[in-house]
RNA sequence: GGGCGCGUAGCUCAGUGGGAGAGCGCUCGCCUCACACGCGAGAGGUCGUAGGUUCAAAUCCUGCCGCGCCCACCA
């Protein structure tokens, strides 16, 4: 069999995933015979293109997925993607704009029916992108939080929460995108520093006898100002509550007022209440009685109900205006400039958004749901890992205020709340004919759409058939494991454990895995400003999908919050997939038929023995690792092994049997040798499913990987005594080498070695010795157990053996007494370390005996090579 | 304002009480019959800083400096 000594991806990846699904290998179906093991995909933006960071968590899915598929699991990952409310309107909003089209203009079914037409054109985008990186999901059940399935789902939840009184309308201040024309709920609002200003200025007093002193941020809201607050136990203002001050542009009069949320302390210990425009004051507002007077329009602009001077004016230039008119009037006692504060921006668009208040919203009361949520998280029923997590999503929940759920959109579900004529309110799962209290046929639904979020809660049960008690549900919910970044986990985890609790009576999902985001090189956000983005399909296209997920895999441990990539990094990847497939072939073209099964235990060499015990140590390795999520830790290990065990030692150790041994020994190393290949290949497949399969099938094995069974752990292939013998003669080889590179002695030069060790050591390599000496290039290699010192030697030293170098005709001795003076000063300065430990009386005394003990026999060894290398420099006549 | 995390080799990080590690990068030598997407060898660190605990500190405690993140209605 000859193939191409490169591994060429793009082809094998293609051929083998549309393998996979014609065999249908990612679908999974309830079923008695197995246990399930679920997960459903975070869904992405139905328009959106795959980054960097789906790349990441569909790896980590994938690598759960597949690894359990393995493992005998019935393993379902759920694809689907989602409808993104606000970001989906306003690009198609913007798109339109381009062809001339005006949002308004056209009304809103036009609009709706636009945005479908946009989904059905890119929304199989991103799936296509998935499946170019592997993605074992079982495309059947592709989902979409619009779907009728899913539009049915959220009806339902929201009638069951709105007539267990858990959704309510109400007027009260919400965060408002003056962009995107849409309330935002409290997550959606993203708080940043911001260098604005701080103005003070005085409001006299209504009866023209002195003035008070406020301060603010913001100074174009004090044209909704309807009162002054004050601390009531503040002794400076005592008087004055009750009274009343002017208003200098508009001349109203605003009374005084007290309340205990006010902080003396802070700037003058007098506030400007502003209810229609500042949360905290709606709040004092509501206490006092003080009216709200709202002076802005949607789009951030001021209203009629300022002076006319001010009207139209966008509240930047609203704030320079009513500065500069104050300023004259002069009321103006100090700015701070700049003032760094915190401002709400809009999680979508970046816009700084206003607490506004715009007339009905509704709200999930959140106080009945978080309960069951923090005890789920208390109790251990959901595990988070890493665990430190629990702690944010417990004190976010403490936190949590009620969730503003209505959006002025029109692409999403529509609240399925209806008004009839005669004012009557009602919730309906179905469209209804007519007012359900009095018949009315007049009737009107609520014009607003849920919050993107509301659907995205119903998630893991919605797309399982939920409110129906189907047999998918029963059998794959609750989910196993979800994984996400930890952006979303209160936008989104919180809520489905919430939601789920509340509707399903179970949690979502048992295990919470949450992963960092990707950064790029230097630890930067990728954007496309900074020019720095890496793009999956890039990367897939140029170094195979594998080289990408194994890129990922690398860096993905539960500790870190930032995960850098580099290029060279994926590049590294491919030059792994490529380094397998060379060991692959240099295997197969020894291995004889098919036959995998390992020669019998009699016939295994002590290097086989080595082998299969190093790989058992690497499979314990990668369990472990799997199981607690870190899979940067898996890659190293299967990485490590792979490369510097397999390959360096492994390969080139079993080279003798191929070459120059019998046929017999070179059947029996090749069948080792891709018995271990193949075990490593199936603990390998998560990560890197393509070159897993592409390798297994030149073994011409029945079947694919992706059913293969997980490897069994075999601790009888542990071997202590192998993995000590052959280690002695690693380190022989090394010790070599290490000469031979240090005095820049040419490959083609011989050496001759002469080992004078312990019996084991001359056992060893007597068994080794074609392996030693084609590894380290030596012509003749000697041993013996009698101690002597041959004239004219370099002296290395290799785990307590002595080995003899002779010098003549390789190099000159006195650069192997330069060479044997460093190594001496090197040695002495270590002996001197532990005999001052070992001086110290607290260490002796105090220290656990092992601890002294080793140190003792640590110096007795550095003396004795000390020793052996001085007389060594005696020898060579350069003492 | 509150909380969390992190400062270890040029870069990214592992190490959590007793001899400073890995990958990449770098230097040197090799086209050695699987692989130059390779092989072999090497250099490089007062483990942020100042104290403390201990026979012993990168590791535990405290202060400080620097970086990052989350939460928050202080005008």
């Amino acid at each position: 069999m000859t193939t191409a000594s490169a591994y060429e991806p793009s082809e094998v990846e293609s051929r083998l995933y549309a393998d996979w699904i014609e065999r249908g290998y990612f679908r999974a179906e309830p079923t008695e015979e197995r246990e399930p093991f679920s997960i459903v995909l975070p869904p992405p933006n139905v328009t959106g293109a795959l980054h960097i960071g789906h790349a990441l968590d569909h790896t980590i899915q994938d690598a759960l997925i597949r690894r359990r598929r393995m493992q005998g699991y019935e393993a379902l990952w759920l694809p689907g993607t989602d409808h993104a409310g606000i970001g989906t309107e306003v690009l198609v909003g913007r798109r339109l704009l381009e062809e001339g089209i005006d949002k308004q203009a056209i009304g809103r079914e036009a609009f709706i029916e636009r945005v479908w037409e946009w989904r059905e054109r890119y929304g199989g985008r991103i799936v296509e992108q998935m499946k170019a990186l592997g993605s074992s999901c079982d495309w059947d059940r592709l989902r979409f939080t619009m779907d009728e399935g899913l539009q049915h789902a959220v009806r339902v939840a929201f009638v069951r929460l709105y007539e267990d009184g858990l959704i309510y309308r109400g007027e009260r201040i919400i965060n408002w995108c003056p962009t995107d024309q849409t309330a935002l709920s409290d997550s959606e609002v993203e708080h940043e520093e911001v260098e604005g200003e701080l103005v003070t200025f005085r409001y006299p007093m209504a009866d023209g006898d002195g003035h008070i002193e406020v301060a603010t941020t913001r100074v174009e809201t004090m044209l909704g100002d309807t009162g002054i607050a004050v601390h009531p136990d503040d002794e400076r203002y005592q008087d004055l509550v009750g009274r009343s001050v002017r208003h200098p542009l508009d001349g109203r009069e605003l009374p005084i007022v007290a309340d205990e949320t006010v902080d003396p302390s802070f700037g003058t210990g007098a506030v400007k209440v502003t209810p229609a425009h500042d949360p905290n004051d709606f709040e004092i507002a509501e206490r006092t009685g003080l009216e709200a007077r709202n002076v802005l329009t949607s789009e951030a602009r001021l209203n009629d109900a300022v002076p006319e001077a001010f009207r139209g004016l966008d509240r930047y230039e609203a704030r320079r205006a009513v500065r500069d008119r104050l300023d004259e009037l002069g009321l103006i006692v100090r700015e701070e400039r700049p003032y760094v504060h915190s401002v709400g921006h809009c999680y979508r668009c970046r816009s700084e958004i206003e607490p506004w208040l715009s007339g009905e919203q509704w709200f999930v009361k959140v106080d009945p749901l978080k309960g069951p949520a923090m005890e789920a998280a208390e109790s251990g029923g959901l595990v988070f890992s890493p665990p430190r997590w629990k702690d944010r999503y417990l004190e976010w929940l403490e936190g949590l205020r009620d969730w503003n759920i209505s959006r002025q959109l029109w692409w999403g579900h529509r609240i399925p709340v209806w008004y009839c004529s005669n004012g009557h309110e009602f919730a309906s799962i179905e469209d209804p004919k007519g007012c359900a209290q009095c018949g009315s046929a007049e009737i009107e639904q609520d014009p607003d759409v849920l919050d993107t979020w509301f659907s995205s809660q119903l998630w893991p049960f919605s797309t399982l058939g939920w409110p129906e008690e189907t047999e998918d549900l029963h059998y794959f919910y609750p989910t196993s494991v979800l994984v996400t970044g930890y952006e979303i986990l209160y936008l989104w985890v919180a809520r489905m454990v919430m939601s789920g609790l509340r509707l399903t009576g179970d949690l979502p999902f048992h295990t919470v895995v949450i992963h960092g985001l990707v950064r790029d090189a230097q630890g930067r956000k990728m954007s496309k400003s900074l020019g720095n983005v890496i793009d999956p399909l890039d990367m897939i296209e140029r170094y195979g999908a594998d080289a990408l997920r194994f890129a990922l895999s690398r860096m993905a441990s539960p500790e870190q919050q930032n995960l850098p990539l580099a290029e060279d990094q994926i590049e590294a990847g491919k030059h792994f997939a490529n380094k397998l497939w060379n060991a692959a072939r240099l295997v197969r073209t020894n291995l004889e038929g098919d036959d995998l099964s390992p020669p019998s235990p009699e016939r295994l060499t002590v290097t086989d023995r080595w082998l299969l015990s190093r790989v058992e140590a690497c499979h314990a390795e990668v369990d472990a690792a799997m199981e607690t999520y870190r899979f940067a830790d898996a890659a190293q290990a299967l990485y490590r092994f792979l490369w510097s065990e397999y390959c360096d030692w492994g390969l080139e150790m079993a080279k003798p049997r191929f070459y120059e041994g019998s046929e017999e020994d070179r059947r029996d190393a090749a069948a080792v040798l891709a018995w271990v290949l193949e075990r490593s290949l199936r603990l390998l497949h998560p990560i890197m499913p393509f070159v897993t399969e592409e390798i297994r099938r030149r073994f011409v094995l029945e079947g694919s990987i992706m059913i293969a069974s997980w490897p069994e752990p075999m601790p009888a292939h542990r071997d202590e005594e192998a993995e000590a013998r052959v280690g002695f003669a690693m380190d022989l080889v090394t010790a070599v080498r290490r000469f031979r590179s240090d005095h820049r002695v040419p490959p083609s030069l011989e050496l001759r070695v002469r080992v004078e060790g312990d019996a084991a050591q001359r056992q060893i390599l007597g068994t080794l010795s074609e392996e030693v000496r084609r590894l380290a290039r030596v012509g003749s290699i000697v041993t013996t157990g009698e101690a002597s010192s041959p004239s004219g030697s370099a002296r290395l030293h290799v785990q307590g053996a002595e080995v003899f170098i002779p010098l003549e005709g390789v190099l000159d001795p006195e650069a192997e007494c330069d060479r044997l003076r460093s190594r001496i000063e090197a040695l002495g300065e270590e002996a001197g370390k532990a005999e001052r430990k070992l001086a110290n009386e607290g260490f002796v005394t105090k220290a656990p005996a092992e601890v002294v003990e080793e140190q003792r026999r640590r110096l007795t060894r550095l003396k004795e090579e000390e020793a052996a290398l001085r007389e060594q420099l005696d020898e060579l006549g350069c003492g």
